[in-house]
DNA sequence: CGCATTTGACCCGCGC
DNA sequence: GCGCGGGTCAAATGCG
């Protein structure tokens, strides 16, 4: 099964700031818009006359359906991943004797070639195949088709923003990384990282690194194999400190829309939490804690973003003006 | 001093 | 067999 996250749920938040009125000139018309994109809409006055006060609130009955509708999409994505979440968990179940064998194969080999390593692994899973099926030679065919699927490891692709400017290469997705090689491809001039799990030789798991050649700021990470251990995070929160909230195995740091900017929501960022709370919100979604928490990361990363900042400064400032030009109309 | 990162060298698979 | 390119190793280096 392939995991790869390009699932747009980015909002799109003001990066192209909406339209209230065609005549108006551009400087004007995005302070408007952005008024009413962060909720200043009830400061606006009422000095501009009823027509564009009709068009205030026209927009702003659109944002609101607007944002029931994302509200709903949220709903059905929320949905969508719990089931895939279970479906992930029956599916390990099913397949956890193949996988404790292998992991013990890896383990026993860890300084061997990684042919050799790659053969043995096989060969544990193949043995265990052949002690578990029921199948005749006639079956040959098909039986080895689902050996080579058991041989590749599971590989999932994260997509994740970061500035442009950073070079690091960092992916935070929870888990420790140890970087041991980097190169620099052919298809793409930035270079590509890589990491082992920090667990390894014990964990097998890798990731690649690199940045999209498309978009800079974005960061693809590759991830080749199963972690074979707790998330660290959920193992720091069995353990006593607590260091970030996880939403299940699967890294859902990222998101990335092809086109157009976006806003991209980082859930795994480590965030201070009583034990309690994190108890409480860990496997309930709609949980009002949850819900709490999930505003709380995405006011976050909006506060980090750089457009958003660059809004609210405009808006701000625009509110300022605003106020300015209103008392001068009073005074005169 | 120990650990993580960097980086050049090396290995290996693949296409010609 | 050779060259190319991706992936890995391991000595050197940096940092806390």
């Amino acid at each position: 099964m392939e995991f790869t996250s390009l699932l747009n749920t980015s909002l799109d938040l003001n990066s192209k700031p909406i339209r209230i009125l065609n005549d108006a000139p551009p400087k004007q018309e995005t302070t408007e818009s952005n008024f009413i994109e962060l909720g200043f809409l009830r400061n606006v006055p009422a000095a501009n006359g009823n027509e564009e006060k009709g068009a205030l609130i026209e927009e702003l009955n659109r944002v609101s359906a607007e944002n029931k509708k994302l509200t709903e999409m949220l709903t059905i994505m929320c949905e969508n991943y719990t089931q895939l979440r279970n479906q992930l968990f029956e599916y390990k179940n099913d397949h956890s004797v193949e996988n404790t064998q292998a992991a013990a194969a890896a383990i026993s080999i860890s300084n061997k070639r990684r042919k050799a390593a790659a053969a043995e692994i096989s060969s544990a899973i193949n043995n265990n195949v052949q002690n578990n099926s029921e199948s005749s030679s006639s079956d040959e065919d098909s039986s080895k088709k689902q050996r080579e699927e058991h041989i590749k490891p599971k590989i999932s692709r994260v997509l994740s923003r970061t500035e442009a400017s950073d070079t690091s290469l960092i992916v935070k997705d929870g888990y420790q990384w140890r970087k041991y090689g980097q190169k620099v491809t052919r298809d793409n001039p930035s270079p590509r990282a890589y990491f082992k799990c920090s667990f390894a030789p014990t964990c097998p798991v890798k990731k690649k690194v690199q940045r999209s050649i498309e978009d800079q700021s974005i960061v693809v990470a590759t991830y080749e194999g199963e972690h074979n251990h707790p998330h660290p995070s959920k193992a720091e929160a069995t353990s006593g400190s607590n260091r970030s909230l996880t939403l299940g195995t699967v890294p859902c740091s990222t998101t990335l829309s092809s086109s157009g900017p976006t806003i991209t929501l980082d859930l795994t960022k480590p965030k201070p939490q009583s034990q309690e709370e994190k108890r409480n919100l860990r496997g309930n979604i709609n949980a009002p804690e949850f819900q709490q928490y999930f505003v709380e990361q995405m006011a976050s990363t909006l506060t980090k973003d750089p457009n958003f900042k660059a809004a609210l400064a405009a808006a701000i400032s625009g509110k300022f003006l605003q106020q300015n030009n209103n008392n001068r109309t009073e005074n005169w």
